[in-house]
DNA sequence: CTGAAAGCGCTTACAG
DNA sequence: CTGAAAGCGCTTACAG
């Protein structure tokens, strides 16, 4: 095993301090008035033996790792790998790498999670929480670590968050469904405490109530694999005939939603119009291609770097907490489309 | 700023040594025969504060990190994410974290962060590498660093490989459209020297050579936009009308592929056949269903941490190299369904 | 202008 | 059975 060459190697090597070799090391020769052919002379010999710095030390030593936590609920999901994948770049441009890991918005995975990051002093934290990681956040908040909650925040914690107004676009994705004329429109969500989700919930209950529709919800159980969500959804819309559209609260819901309405033959939107929240390249390529809210993931992205990045440099970790709430989009495809059965549908109906 | 407790503190709180704290965390208590009693208190005060290693620390001084590197191409790609998940699972309950990053197949990127894992010190490497970092390679090899290469290979250094058989998994594909019936069969691939590419066109050369027809080949490349894919594959395919199957060597070339093929208002397979390599749930899911060759995730997750494990606890790194190669899987669909209309135009080429 | 020394928080031979 | 001490590889006041 190749013995890595240290500093002390160097500096005994060139019959010089370590300290001196640290300072042309980190670019502060000059502040320390080192002779420039002695700075030349260990640049040379540091290069030539392929010299790297052992960051583990340099962190026991400053207390910092340049290392950025970042949890999302699955890697595998779209919209948290194109986030996660931006946040990388962004954050790697800055110095600091970027750790990601997923939660399956386990509360204790996630914990632990949290706690492996801390173990190895990660600077600052990006956060999808599950419920129920209240006190570790807090804890987090308590040794003043940067803490970004995005996609959803937590009630009972104050933190600087980065989410969309969920209400919002639920509110217009169901009420472009009454406006193309669909007038028994059901919802398909998690069974789940999260914020997001919630918001989305009221958005849809929001939106009915112009036309005094009651709600016709399912709320699938959030560990279910896929095979099961569609089993569920497709009994829910066997036992709900009258319904005349589906708003799917995210995207791998509606994905199961697809199959399901695929296993029961029925068109859309002749039968049933649908409409997602979240978007995805699935979306544009499904024949029809589906109605979807769009998350602007190029700005949340950036919003919760930059909100880290002045936390992570003032000097005492900026106390004030904010919450970016930025506009999501109703991408309109042909899942929706206004069409002449839904409307007599709906007469008949009310 | 709350000062995290250190082993020292807890050793001086209870009048002990900080190494009797040291063997009663890491289970040595025993071994060191400490009283009962002490375990207890040192125990229950461990808990009271909170305590959390600071595992920084704890690497410096063991020279081990606990911490698995992977490179993949992108994290956005469900292939490498679905790997990555299994991955990250197994190695978190063997005790190991796993921390990954995008190469987007560029060598300086790879090789950077080859360096910022090495600097952090993981104990193991699983890369997916690009061409040009075999250099980088050898000098983790050289350190005794264990390595595992997966989806490709590097030709010119030994590492353990965890591949899957890119030859016959193309040859498989290509013969099921001939023996369905298509007589002039293309290939769109990427311009790249990457193994596995090399190894999927062979396979299309091997099966032509059943029915002499020459070759019919788009080489896309690398780094291209979405767009500007579709729009190759699109002046491809309008420029070689003749052609009535087409096999894609990548899922997001397919992709491309379909949305070109939308556009040019072909119907697959009554125009066109497609097939293509790395399986997807869009290729269930879209209308007509996709012929694709799915890689065996699952077994090629597990092969990768089964060797790293073992390189990792054998005292002096296990020398041996082994290449793996796993059988991928043609899930045929409905976009290569034997047509009589292909036939005619087979024996019309003829 | 440069060097010797302490210390970050651990672990582990070594003494007793 | 338990403690004092060295050392992992850095950085940074402090001396001179």
């Amino acid at each position: 095993m190749k013995k890595r060459t240290s500093i002390h190697d160097i500096a005994k090597h060139l019959n010089v301090s370590s300290a001196t070799v640290s300072f042309v090391l980190n670019g502060k020769a000059e502040e320390n008035r080192i002779r420039q052919d002695l700075v030349d002379r260990i640049l040379a010999y540091v290069k030539e033996v392929g010299y790297r710095p052992n960051l583990i030390a340099k962190s026991l030593r400053t207390g910092k790792s340049k290392l950025i936590g970042m949890l999302v609920e699955g890697i595998s999901d779209p919209f948290f790998s194109s986030i996660a994948r931006i946040v990388e770049e962004e954050a790697y441009k800055l110095g600091y790498k970027l750790f990601y890991a997923s939660t399956d918005n386990d509360k204790d995975k996630a914990i632990a999670l949290i706690r492996a990051f801390r173990e190895r002093q990660v600077d600052g934290y990006i956060i999808a929480p599950p419920p129920g990681i209240e006190d570790e956040i807090e804890a987090l908040k308590e040794e003043n670590a940067p803490v970004i909650l995005f996609d959803r925040y937590l009630e009972d914690v104050q933190t600087t968050n980065v989410v969309i107004d969920n209400f919002k676009g639920a509110l217009n994705a169901v009420s472009h469904l009454i406006d193309n004329g669909y007038g028994n429109i059901a919802m398909v969500t998690l069974d789940s405490d999260q914020s997001q989700m919630i918001d989305r919930h009221q958005g849809y209950l929001k939106a009915l109530k112009s036309m005094k529709q009651k709600q016709v919800l399912l709320k699938v159980e959030y560990s279910l694999t896929e095979e099961k969500n569609v089993e569920v959804i497709r009994d829910f819309l066997s036992a709900n005939p009258t319904i005349d559209a589906v708003f799917f609260a995210t995207n791998y819901l509606a994905v199961a939603g697809l199959k399901a309405i695929k296993s029961l033959k029925l068109s859309i939107p002749k039968n049933l119009a649908v409409v997602s929240f979240d978007d995805e390249t699935l979306f544009e390529m499904y024949s029809p291609t589906i109605t979807a809210v769009a998350q602007p993931i190029s700005k949340i992205s950036h919003a919760i770097i930059k909100e880290l990045i002045q936390r992570l440099s003032s000097v005492d970790g900026l106390k004030k907490n904010e919450t970016i709430v930025l506009e999501p989009e109703l991408n309109v495809r042909d899942s929706s489309k206004a069409n002449i059965k839904s409307k007599e549908r709906k007469t008949e109906v009310a």
